[in-house]
DNA sequence: GTGGTCTAGACCACG
DNA sequence: GTGGTCTAGACCACC
């Protein structure tokens, strides 16, 4: 069993639990965690992060909530879908987005910079097929 | 005059400040706010916005951190630059980016659809000569 | 459990949580605090000050800003660092000391008794290991 | 007529007032303004400057206020002494200079580095003989 | 006029 | 428990 790499900060902005949530998203769209997988359990992957019991257990009932991964009582957490249960709305889905690239153009990169940017993320997303 | 057009969650998790400060900042980008421009005073833009004047302030001083504008005392905050003072490390500018696109790809957006939305946004910012 | 002796002057012309920021940031160059140690609570010590939450909260933000403390959301403020995380540039570093030197001058001290003045100062510094 | 070289820097944190002061404070320490030297007429300064007249009038009114300078109606600002009229306590002379090298030992200049920045200013102060 | 600071008190988010 | 945010309202400093 592959230990799940997640690399958090301690000291930025975004919650713990977030990062965690993020980071486990991130494997599943990139199809590192295919459905069926099992998530560590709660206590093992707080060990391995060094963090608090409870912010691993939001961090996997925001996943639940977004209908990415079942709890299974006593047989730990199951990745059950690819697919966010909800719609996201065409405003919510720009706003990050627009935030980020916002971000860097104001960092100076260059259009064609920003563009591979995000090919090169796309296409690691591609690899697990999550991407069409 | 232009009125500074901001759309403003309150019951977003984000907090007002910092709403605040990306609409700005998107505005800079964008070449709405070109050098030189002067901001809404901190009282009027928390008028029109609904919110505290202490609310305006903190994000104003954000901008200030970040390089972006200058507070003349007095005389309101200013424009100074298209670019952050401090530079952003690889990662830095990958994750915020990274997450974007999680999110966009478990929504089921197909890879050209992604593509066609982040270079639309790019586009909007070109109109100003933000991006080379 | 060592207080965290500082004196603060709530006539004068600097800000609060300034002479907060300054004050803690002497005990870090001089040792008292070392990396690791943990800050007081804000409320704490807006009690023993007799000022308000914010106020602290405040100075707190800008020792966080020059990379001297980590916020551990839940846990209190760390000291992480003895170096400022961004480089002081030659002219921002002498001009402080020049107005504070030309300040002695003209008070009409011998140049022997103000370099007193300065290594009195800088040993205390050296106490923690602070300075080479 | 020497037209007394000052630079003042509208977007730091002190006020423009006082660095205009402290500009000129320095000229006298070091002796380029000796007794008897007339300041520049207050609109001459400011438009020199490039900056309000109101805020000449307070830097001027200020060194008056400190002894240092004499204003004479109709026939211009003098300087009268090169030494403060009211005497500084003890605490008063070491806290900006310890605020001052607190951030030069943050900065991690060495003890060696640090001297010999004070003595190069010193040595400044010391061609006019201002300093014994 | 402008922004800066501070207070008192409330509520929320995080771990 | 910790810090973060926000409000309403006051007063001050600067230009």
């Amino acid at each position: 069993m592959s230990n799940l790499l997640l690399t958090i900060d301690l000291s930025g902005k975004t919650p713990i639990y977030e990062q965690v949530a993020n980071g486990i998203k991130e494997h599943i769209a990139r199809g590192d965690l295919k459905e069926g997988a099992i998530l560590p359990p709660v206590r093992q992957l707080a060990a391995d992060l060094g963090v608090n019991l409870n912010t691993i257990a939001t961090a996997y009932r925001q996943l639940q909530a977004e209908g990415l991964v079942t709890v299974k009582h006593g047989s730990g957490v199951e990745v059950t879908s690819r697919k966010l249960s909800q719609p996201i709305e065409e405003e919510q889905m720009r706003a990050p987005l627009r935030t980020a690239l916002t971000q860097l153009v104001l960092a100076g990169l260059t259009r064609a910079r920003i563009l591979t940017l995000v090919e090169s993320e796309l296409k690691d997303m591609m690899k697990g097929g999550a991407v069409r």
